[in-house]
DNA sequence: GAATAATTCTCAATTATTGAGATGTCAATT
DNA sequence: AATTGACATCTCAATAATTGAGAATTATTC
């Protein structure tokens, strides 16, 4: 039960079968690692056996692979596939790309994509100038909304139902001096986030990190996602980081407007190429 | 129905709620782009009524999302947090990247790591010299086994019971000239490949693309996974991937090396670094 | 090797799933 | 505009699958 990773308790009671194994499949990716089964059933409010039985239909259906040796279970690879659909057609990412790498080439700062999931603030895209990409190892990546500046700069354009729920699932653990932990100051920020625009993170979340943020609204200000650029207090500050608003703002209009046309293509053809 | 995509139909009825949901999860992966309810249960062999409330509570549960306007469902972005985890606990990848990125180094060539999964090759890496690296947008891909380098290099390796059970899933779709269209032919070439300890696929998949592979086995001989090199016919000739054979098994050994001893890590520090 | 913990199995009661059809909703067409 | 047809949602009693406590089994620890 790491604080960074306090994923909201889905509920795992009354009806609904899918759900309940959905939740134990969440309840391995929270552990994070290899689990034993009576690690699993602990973790849940579910009785033994019910618990023994999910493990055993998730395994079978490759949600889950089972290492008989050990003793363990961990996400199953079946997932990586589902997950490429995912990120192809759910998330920002492959729309805005081509813009990003535009931006990277020319502020040659870290910049994160980020989209709202249940709550929390899923990256789905980080470039980082020096070195190349890696992979998966950032892109799906959960972090909090209400201390990060992708997180504040998509809640405060989110409506007022959305907000709400959002809202609710923030857990306001302070993780530095200067965290906002109440719903108020939180409000608060958002409000000003919206007049001006965008967000900034001002050592909320890591001591010696800032952020500014903005987010990515479709042409009807419907929220799609939001993105960021994060730098090293000290190297450099927030007089830095606000020139860069405007050519990520002009950024964000770009993916959004690549994502109306492009977000449910008629015809998608897979990218053919791919090696043997 | 696109022939590369041909996922056997996994089993969508008789007892088993969950497994038929995610069947459901299946089908709209397969569909690959967002799809309507009724062509989603025209594609399931469920009643009507039992697949539009599968999609709701799919859809409630963050692993499909609903776009009302265009009546759409299509894959949902809290996959991409699984395969996150899915990724780097049960992939290879993380494991092999510094071997990879040493091969990859030295041969300056297109390299894949692949895993078997329910009977197709599942990309989990790539690495293309030239390019940076494209996030997810390999990993995740998959493909026949049948016919490609690393699916017959990983099948050669394969237990009797695995074997029989992967046999069954390939179609033995003809896409090219060289590709070997009966069991028997793949059989014979699964012989050869135990012998000498490598696949190639010359063109057996796509004209012009020519490979060779090997495996990745444990230190007791368990399958973990496949590791290619690709090239183009006509740049360079099967003599010249020969000689790269060598250094890809010895890639191959230091993979299993430490697949075996950082794949169950028991405390697995989250990367702290994250931005904001 | 005994003791303890972890996992699997058993089985009747219960309860959630089922699915055919009726109802409501949207979009295109005449 | 109004009608049509397709699509999506809702209703509800019968059914069949899930449930879960506990026993039996299997591994692991001391």
């Amino acid at each position: 039960m790491a604080k960074q990773t306090q994923v909201t308790q889905r509920e795992l009671d009354g009806p609904g079968t899918v759900g309940r194994a959905l939740g134990i499949l969440d309840i391995v990716a929270d552990i994070g690692r290899p689990a034993r089964a009576s690690e699993i059933q602990a973790a849940s409010s579910l009785p033994k056996g019910t618990v023994y039985r999910f493990l055993q239909t998730l395994t079978d259906h490759g949600m889950l692979s089972h290492d008989p040796h050990r003793r363990v279970y961990f996400i199953g690879a079946r997932l990586v596939r589902l997950a490429h659909v995912a990120w192809k057609q759910s998330s920002l990412a492959p729309v805005a790309k081509t813009h990003l790498d535009a931006l990277a080439s020319q502020v040659r700062q870290t910049i994160h994509l980020a989209q709202l999931d249940g709550g929390h603030v899923l990256y789905v895209d980080k470039l980082f100038p020096s070195r190349p990409v890696e992979m998966f190892s950032s892109a799906g990546k959960v972090g909090p909304a209400y201390c990060t500046g992708v997180g504040k700069a998509m809640m405060a354009f989110l409506g007022e139902d959305g907000l709400a729920s959002v809202m609710a699932q923030q857990s306001f653990y302070r993780f530095t001096d200067n965290t906002l932990t109440s719903p108020e100051a939180l409000l608060a920020d958002l409000a000003l986030i919206r007049k001006r625009g965008f967000a900034i993170d001002n050592e909320e979340h890591e001591r010696g990190i800032i952020c500014v943020a903005v987010p990515i609204l479709s042409r009807n200000r419907i929220l799609l996602g939001g993105l960021s650029i994060t730098a090293l207090q000290g190297r450099q500050d927030f007089d830095d980081l606000y020139k860069l608003v405007p050519i990520m703002q002009e950024t964000a209009t770009r993916i959004a407007a690549d994502a109306a046309d492009w977000r449910y293509p008629e015809i998608d053809i897979e990218t053919k190429e791919l090696g043997t």
